[in-house]
DNA sequence: CGATATATTGATCATGCGATCAATAAGGTG
DNA sequence: CACCTTATTGATCGCATGATCAATATATCG
């Protein structure tokens, strides 16, 4: 067996081990979701003790709140970056539908499930929720703002554009991960909607590399 | 306080108090999602002792797969008989939409959210929620399907579009767990949304009494 | 080099979970 | 009424959780 066997971990700065107990904290939401974050689990990851874990977080209420704003923010700011690439409106926003549905992005979206319903009963972590929709729900209305004024989109109310796509992104992700899926299905299903809702013709949110 | 002196209950048929336990079951997932669905939660419930809820279950798994589709299958039957009611397939949607939205589900609501998340640990459950949603989505394709042929819905793929107005309808309703939420806010997105992409006027989908 | 501050640990507690089983008591039957 | 089937229970096990704290070991500073 490949059992380490357990040495005291090395002496380190609270700042440096601190970022360590995040960061795996991180990972173990990505492999088995929220739930599953525990002091054992994040020490066991980190190896390190459950009680220093315990001892750099002050509730695990906390510590899970953290750990989601961390993962959603983390994806956001990627997603933002590869959008700056991208030479239009139409161009960006059929890159964000693309990688938001394309199927290999469970890991997260269970990640956003279980803070829907543990945000229930942990206060901390429903505002982080709200928060990262904001920003979500924001990238996506600058989007359709500009589409509407430089690229033919039509949208009366952007705003309300941006909440209706957002919703259905986040529905149609959270059934899939219960429904067998094929990621192209789901894609055609976004991009028709869209097309749909921002009164352009079919194809124009393809994206061609 | 009125914590009541326990006392042996009665003695019941096994049908009588299996379908007993099956109730706690359902009124405790209501009240506090599928997640608190345990021995001692439905025992407290049903008056009953854990050993007997245990006696009359084969497992826990088992236990929440048939809470759930208890709950989905009910309300289901409920809306189904609701839209039987009204004359033709705009009225029948924009009344689907409507009850599905309303702002007083958040109940039924968790327990798809939670339902989505403990799935993928729970293979009878996943069942379940796959076989619900088939059951819902084929709800809405009929009434689509009727709407393009005598209302004037344009939906050249009547099966896309079930899936697509069910998937907002669910994110939609799975974020408003989180955030503050107005009802008629979302019950307008929800409008606006499917009018768009059905190709009806503003307006075509309210409820009129 | 020795002293001090503190990062780290092992042990332990209280709680809640599903599950099991012998013991008990209630109801139906002869 | 007596018997017997079985619905119901209390006790208990093994496991996992978050939390706490005295004890220990290590890095740093004088």
């Amino acid at each position: 067996m490949s059992t380490p066997v357990r040495t005291r971990a090395a002496r380190k700065s609270p700042g440096e081990r601190s970022a360590e107990i995040v960061e795996a904290a991180r990972l173990v939401a990505l492999e088995q979701g929220l739930m599953a974050v525990t002091l054992r689990a994040i020490a066991a990851r980190a190896g390190v003790t459950p009680a220093l874990v315990a001892h750099y977080q002050p509730s695990m209420d906390a510590l899970v709140a953290d750990t989601f704003a961390h993962i959603v923010a983390e994806e956001l700011d990627e997603l933002s970056g590869l959008l700056a690439g991208r030479p239009g409106p139409a161009e960006r926003l059929g890159t964000l539908l693309d990688t938001l549905l394309d199927g290999t992005r469970d890991d997260v979206t269970i990640v956003w499930v279980e803070a829907w319903a543990l945000g229930r009963r942990n206060d901390a972590l429903a505002a982080s929720v709200r928060a990262q929709m904001d920003a979500w729900q924001d990238l996506l209305r600058r989007i359709i703002e500009e589409g509407v004024d430089h690229a033919g989109f039509r949208a009366p109310d952007a705003d309300a554009a941006a909440w209706q796509i957002l919703g259905m992104v986040d529905g149609l992700n959270a059934q899939a991960l219960v429904r067998w899926g094929d990621a192209s299905e789901r894609g055609s299903l976004i991009h028709g909607a869209v097309e749909g809702m921002l009164g352009l013709e079919r194809g124009a949110l393809a994206v061609r590399d």
